[in-house]
Order: structure tokens, then C-alpha cells, then sequence
DNA sequence: ACGAGCTATGTAACTAGTTACATGCTATGC
DNA sequence: GCATAGCATGTAACTAGTTACATAGCTCGT
């Protein structure tokens, strides 16, 4: 019952741990010897410890992903980035979600260094990052997603470009006056709501923690602004919840009013709802990539985003301005 | 640069590895050595190594969960479960995503295996059953959720009556005559069907592995049977395939063609989609538990399905069936 | 036939911790 | 005042591997 060790597989095969060590990672050994091995290893289902290894290495060879929140299409698609440069590396990736909850982000984080992870990428509030620069300081590559840091990696999205890549649109479709939904004064959002101002100057704000405010800012926001002509989200936590505040006020989209959100999913295209896209398989590749191939300097990663255009906006009657380029555009690192 | 050891801790104390233990891990220390200790741990950023304590208790405190398909939110919201009860057990959770490709099921498990997870649960296919039960007879505690494996534990849906439940409330619609969509002939997708078949002789059934094959059978099962008055969609990974195809050929819901699904999402209420839902948090729990606290024979929980009615399948004439109990009922050991 | 040189294997030290056992020291009982 | 008990701490062996170094055994050249 007890698990075989590389001893017990040594033992069977009549020859010493160093052997066994030595054919199953491929040193120099000779023919009869491996295949005593190899035999020994069938016989006994011998699986060596990952964590023995990892132990004399200095470190595992295991990639930490901590994530805000799995139920967004954009962190799944992230990780499908990470995870496909983890695999061809031959790394796991061991993921931990932390719900939006600050005390098991700072959990998850600690939780990682002590596995003594590879590298680590993180997607969370401001709770974790005291432990992750300890992290980095140790040696740790750390790569902060959605958020610059100064001193760290950091992978973001353009997010002024996003809300002008917005603006643009909204003006092209005959728009004029915008309603905008926030989740919370974070800073990216805060700059979604920059840009689409730079655009569109007449833009109203309204902000929301959760569905049930999302619902209830909308319904401000069409009160209190009688020629409101469209409704922009800035995050995509809050799409479902604004789209069925605006059509359970009765409102056609796009007649009455246009309606665009942040990040894609699987039920946009069938609902006709324009979005702006984020680059998200490649940010997470690139997030990867700094694990994997370790940078010295900072580096702050910026990738621009791109519309999808539907129909939940009406029809562009002006010229549209060129879609944004999708390759990563290296800004250089911060500090 | 280095890390940090117990050693550099025990030196700048002025104590023996022996005692640092026994402050971090609670043994018997006085006042004055325990916080000649903290301040060492505090001034070298000391953060122990997980690794090499798992390797002394013969076992990693992580526990492994593979996944067939994270976009799904059948899994999301099973990984919630998970998560719930090793967040209260201490336990990390170790997440690997295979995207349903068969080399890497086996990897991950095998992967899992060599990390000495405390315990594993798969959603997977078949290609990870040999692996996975090397490992249960190794004394790790495996878990296999969506399919039933004889002698191994295993977490399902009661699938025929989940096939009734649709059967069920379809006839109580006034429907008669159902098409269904599977994905594969998977034996969890065929008890449903025979489920379904139970209640309504009149099925036809066709099957699809993805969305392109999706949308191709239900215009196929539209044009071969003009008396159709439901589709029934048994995967809820096709759910929008089917949805989309259902509304693009200009049919209306209900009014032409009742539509119901497996597995809630975000958007099913804004839709008013009819689904049936499985108890996922619940089995995600049951699962974890199984693993936390070992259970000796294997167990075969099988849980029940419930229906969340919205107006996809138009109104209720006949009184329908009461509502399923969502509670998990043990039918016992398989073997 | 004998030493050089090479290959295959074993020995033992090392990774970063835990813990059984031994020991030193103080406090208490008689 | 001395034996004894009991707490705090150190010593060293242990976990499951890896790897530097030593050595055994064989081949080959002369």
C-alpha cells in the first residue's frame, strides 16, 4: 500500500538509487541496466515525486495563476494563454480563484510562494501585491495583469484607447449623448471612462459594485437624462445585469438607444452586441512568456484593443476610424 | 538573493532549526525564544518551503482537479464547491484545464500524481481511468464527477431523470413531438435522451460535436419532420449553436418551437430560457469531501436534477411535476 | 602482459525541512 | 541540601530524491 520509492525500484532492480535516477532522467547507462529498471519501474507503478525534485531544484516547475474571478470569459481565455506556454514548456499551472475576496487573495499569494511556484500571475486587487514584490524580490518572477505596479511586470490593455475606440463608434452610429456604467473607481475603468470622454465629452457616469446597483444606475441614468441616446458598460461583470435593465425598461436597442460592453462572450454574437475585445489569449501568452523566459527590468506590456462590431449600436453612418492593431506594443518598463 | 531556509532563521536567531520548527509549527517554545524567532522569520522575508514539508508528510496538502472544459459553467460553479471545502480544510487547489484533448487527461492526471495531490477529482474522459486508478490503489483518493466508474468514487446527475424532467414539462406544454441534439453518444448524454424517451415516444433524436455540426442537425431535424413542435438540447455546449440556429431559420420561441437546455448560465433568465439544472455547487462539495475525509468503499453519489422553468417552452397547461429534491441521495457502492 | 583510458555503477553528501530522543537547566518536595 | 520532576532546547536521523566524486571492470595499444 505504501507508495514505491526510487529505493524500493533500485532494490527490485538490483542496482542503486543513483542508477535508477540516472535512466529515468537520462544519464549515461547501459542497455541491460535501464531496461532492469524500466522493468522495475512497470512492476511497482513507480511515479517519481514531483516535490522531492522540485525540493533539490530550488523550486518547482509549476506556474502559479491566481484569478479574480473564473465565471469572466476574459481570465478563461487567459489562462488558455498561460496554459498553452506552460505546456509546451512542460510546466503545470496550478490556479487558485479568489472570488473578488481580499483576505484569500493575500491567501492564494502566500499560498504560492510556499509551493515555491516558478512565476506567478496575478489578476487581483491591490491586497496581494506587498507579497508578490517580496516574491520578485526573491527571485520570483511575478506579472501583474489588468494593473500597472511600478517595479513589477505588469500586462494591461490601452484602456483610454478602449474608450475612444468606443466614442468613435458611438459618433459614427449618430450618438451623442452616453451613459456610462462602472464597476467601482478602479483605475482601469477609470481610464475606459477617460477615453470615451476625450471622444464624447457629454458623458454621464454612474457607478456599480453589482448587479442589483447596475440595475438601479441604469435606471438613474435614463431618469435623470431624458435625450440619453446610448449606454456603455466598462465591465463585463455587468453586462448581463445593464442588458436586462434596458430592455426590462422597455427600451429597443438599438432604436431607443445603443448599448456597448466590454469583453466578448460566447453569447454576444447571437445577441448582436457590439464589444470592445481585449487581446486576451495573447495577454495571457505573453504573461506566460515572462515566466518562462525571465526578464531582469519591469516590464509594462500594453495591448491595444479592437472592436467588435454588431448591431446593438444602430448603423455607422459616418466612417468608421481603422481597426486597432492587436499586437502587443512594448511601452518600456515604469520605474 | 537566495531564499531564505530555516537554517539562515535558526542562525539570526541564535536557535536550532529544531526550535524555528517548533515556533512556526506550534510546539513547546518559550515566550522570549518564540519572538527572538518571528523577528528573524520577519527580517529575512522567511516563508517556508510547502515542498519539502509535503515530502515529510508523504503528501502534498493540494488537492488536483482536472478539468475537460473550464469554459463550461457546469464546471465553474462544481470548482466553487471544490474551492468552498478546501478553503475551510486548508487546502490548496491545483487546476489543470485539458480542453478536451485526450494526451492531456492522461498528462494532467499523471502530472497530479507525480505533485502527490492529496486527493484528485476528473471530469474527464476515459483516457485518464488507468492513471487514476493506479493512483486510488496507491491510497490516493480519486474522484471521477459526470461519469460512473466501477470501483472508484464517482459524483453524477440522475441523467434519465433529467430526461424525464424535460419530458415532463414539455408535455404539461401542450409539446409532442421533440427533437433532441446530443453531443456524441457519450452514456451520460444517452441516458438523458432515454429519459426523455420515456415520457415522449415521439423523439427524434441527432448528434453533433460541435457548433457547426450543432446548427447542421437541427436544420436537419426541422426539414425531415414538419410537425415538430420542441427541441430539446442535451449538451449545454451547444446550447448557443442550437439557439442561434433555432432563431436564424426564423422560427419563434415558443410560439413555433419550444427550446430547452442542460446547465443555467448567465443569460439563460434574461432569455427566458428554459433549463435543467444539476446541483453543481453541491457536487463540487460532495466531491471535495470525499477527498478530505477519506471514505473507504467506493461511492457512487448520484444527485437529482431540477428544473428552472422560464418561457422558452411557452405556457404550462397540464399541472406539472413537482420539483425535484436537490438533495444528494447515496445509492451506494458500485462493485 | 601491463598500464592508460573509458564507461558503467556505487557511495555519500546534499536539498529544506520534521521529529524522536537526549540533555541541560531550573523549580519544587522532603 | 539534595533528589526528582518537568520544561526548553539541541542533536541527529529521517523524508525522496539528485549529483559530485570514487572506483570497478573492460578494452585497447604497445
Amino acid at each position: 500500500m505504501r507508495r514505491a520509492t526510487i529505493g524500493d525500484v533500485a532494490a527490485r532492480a538490483g542496482v542503486s538509487t543513483a542508477t535508477v535516477s540516472r535512466v529515468i532522467n537520462g544519464g549515461v547507462v547501459s542497455g541491460a541496466t535501464a531496461a532492469k529498471v524500466w522493468a522495475a519501474v512497470d512492476g511497482l507503478g513507480y511515479s517519481p515525486n514531483a516535490l522531492t525534485k522540485s525540493i533539490f531544484a530550488g523550486r518547482a516547475s509549476t506556474i502559479g495563476v491566481v484569478i479574480r474571478d473564473l465565471s469572466s470569459p476574459f481570465y478563461l481565455d487567459l489562462i488558455r494563454g498561460v496554459d498553452e506556454v506552460a505546456a509546451a514548456d512542460g510546466s503545470l499551472v496550478m490556479l487558485g480563484n479568489t472570488y473578488r475576496m481580499h483576505d484569500r487573495e493575500a491567501a492564494q499569494v502566500r499560498a504560492m510562494d510556499e509551493q515555491r511556484v516558478r512565476g506567478l500571475i496575478v489578476t487581483t486587487g491591490e491586497a496581494a501585491d506587498p507579497h508578490a514584490r517580496r516574491m520578485a524580490e526573491n527571485g520570483t518572477p511575478c506579472v501583474i495583469v489588468s494593473r500597472t505596479v511600478p517595479g513589477m511586470h505588469s500586462i494591461s490593455l490601452d484602456n483610454v484607447a478602449a474608450g475612444q475606440l468606443m466614442a468613435a463608434h458611438l459618433t459614427a452610429c449618430g450618438r451623442s449623448s452616453v451613459g456610462v456604467i462602472t464597476a467601482g473607481d478602479r483605475p482601469a475603468q477609470n481610464e475606459r471612462v477617460e477615453g470615451l470622454r476625450r471622444g464624447m465629452p457629454g458623458t454621464v457616469p454612474a457607478s456599480a459594485e453589482n448587479d442589483a446597483e447596475a440595475a438601479a444606475a441604469v435606471g438613474a441614468l435614463l431618469a435623470s437624462n431624458p435625450k440619453l441616446d446610448a449606454i456603455a458598460c466598462m465591465s463585463s461583470r455587468l453586462t448581463v445585469a445593464v442588458h436586462t435593465a434596458l430592455t426590462a425598461s422597455g427600451l429597443s436597442i438599438p432604436d431607443d438607444v445603443a448599448f456597448l460592453t466590454m469583453d466578448d462572450f460566447p453569447w454576444a454574437a447571437a445577441l448582436g452586441i457590439t464589444v470592445v475585445v481585449q487581446p486576451t489569449y495573447e495577454m495571457g501568452r505573453k504573461a506566460a512568456e515572462l515566466v518562462v523566459d525571465p526578464v531582469d527590468e519591469p516590464a509594462a506590456v500594453v495591448f491595444e484593443p479592437a472592436l467588435a462590431v454588431r448591431t446593438s449600436c444602430g448603423e455607422v453612418s459616418a466612417p468608421d476610424r481603422e481597426p486597432a492593431d492587436l499586437s502587443p506594443r512594448r511601452t518600456g518598463h515604469t520605474e
